[in-house]
DNA sequence: CGCTATTTTAAACGGGTGTTTAAACTGGCT
DNA sequence: AGCCAGTTTAAACACCCGTTTAAAATAGCG
């Protein structure tokens, strides 16, 4: 396998588990059985390498899931919030086949740019990557147009700290639910469980505010 | 006003707004105007100043938390879920009287105690003030008594999840609507849209898996 | 083979980190 | 006044960081 790729594995795993700002290079390096160097000689600075992770993975989900909700957007039918949420699981389980524990691996990456590096992250991905957005607002507001633009602006960040923040944390989660409830779950079944509770949220009646 | 308090006011919105790891003692100890080895000879350690950071606010909150909750608890009144979620709220914003941006700051620690550091501040969460947890199912129970104490752990988690993450980012958040809907919201505005949400996703009917 | 371009390597650079030290200062006490 | 516990201070400590350098190794090609 090439330098740059034993970086990128290496480098995704760690900084989904404790941040960008709390992984270093000489982790990642060592980890991949790599020189210190390679990676700013491969990808110019740690900064860039961030990118490329992520790139790495939004290449891969970015046209599924944009073709998910085409077509949704397409149909005649009016969907339901749930399968709205649902043409966003099957991309995102697919991750799996394309990386191992690449589904959680990714999620909890995306939840690392939300907080870690002050949002450029966000930043890099609605710039780099803005079609994902308005798909998924033109689906949501088909599903459930009396929903005001504003107000579905705020339950789709919502959704997103959910989602985002549930996988950051779902390791632990999984662990307390096998020792409290003898349950065993995956992340599959934890999407499962999500799923209802983040539609239910979108769904939630309108509420007038003074 | 007291070394100790200068530095404790300079690290949590420090600490809230770059995370624990991304902020460092010096940088706390020239915006409090205080030398560098005070934060060690007060407080032992950085570890140990992010604990009474923490503490500082959960004292404050805790009491008025569970006195709000057992309200709920005792009474013979079956409540609502938005009730059992506003039980929350009143002793919440009551921070922004004991210190200023008192809410979203408190909410932001809680935020990077989940994500930073991996996990050390939940440990310390649930293990000095667990009655908080325990109160707030009993509530929950009791509105929502249909819903397995499983099936609710992990809408608990996600509603933990929703809150912390929003909060987390609400600033970011709120520029955005200021921007693209012209409404200047703050804190209280955006809990007054996070309420419906979470308390739709709690309430989502139950599904059953295979 | 020999030359060139690419890649890998060890070492060092400048700077930031949390923590510790020991000396200086402070206010209250007998 | 002298003393002393409590506090503040400047300086240094050892260590880790991202990045750069220049030499060594490797691969590709005429």
């Amino acid at each position: 396998m090439s330098t740059k790729n034993k970086i990128l594995d290496a480098a995704d795993v760690l900084f989904a588990d404790k941040g960008f700002n709390g992984t270093s290079l000489r982790e990642i390096t060592s980890q991949a059985n790599v020189n210190l160097a390679a990676v700013n000689y491969h990808f110019g600075s740690k900064k860039e390498l961030i990118k490329a992770v992520m790139s790495r993975y939004m290449d891969e989900l970015s046209p599924q899931l944009e073709s998910a909700l085409a077509l949704i957007c397409q149909a005649e039918r009016k969907p339901s919030l749930q399968e709205v949420f649902y043409a966003f699981i099957e991309p995102l389980l697919k991750l799996n086949e394309f990386k191992e524990n690449g589904t959680s691996t990714f999620l909890q990456l995306l939840g690392r740019g939300y907080t870690d590096s002050q949002g450029f992250l966000r930043w890099f991905l609605t710039t780099q990557y803005p079609d994902v957005f308005t798909n998924f607002t033109k689906a949501v507001k088909k599903a459930y147009p009396e929903l005001s633009t504003e107000e579905m602006f705020w339950r789709l960040h919502f959704t997103m700290g959910t989602i985002v923040f549930t996988m950051s944390s779902s390791e632990a989660l999984i662990d307390i639910a096998q020792n409290d409830f003898n349950n065993q779950l995956d992340i599959a079944g934890v999407i499962e469980r999500v799923i209802p509770y983040v539609a239910a949220g979108v769904a939630a009646p309108i509420t007038h505010y003074n």
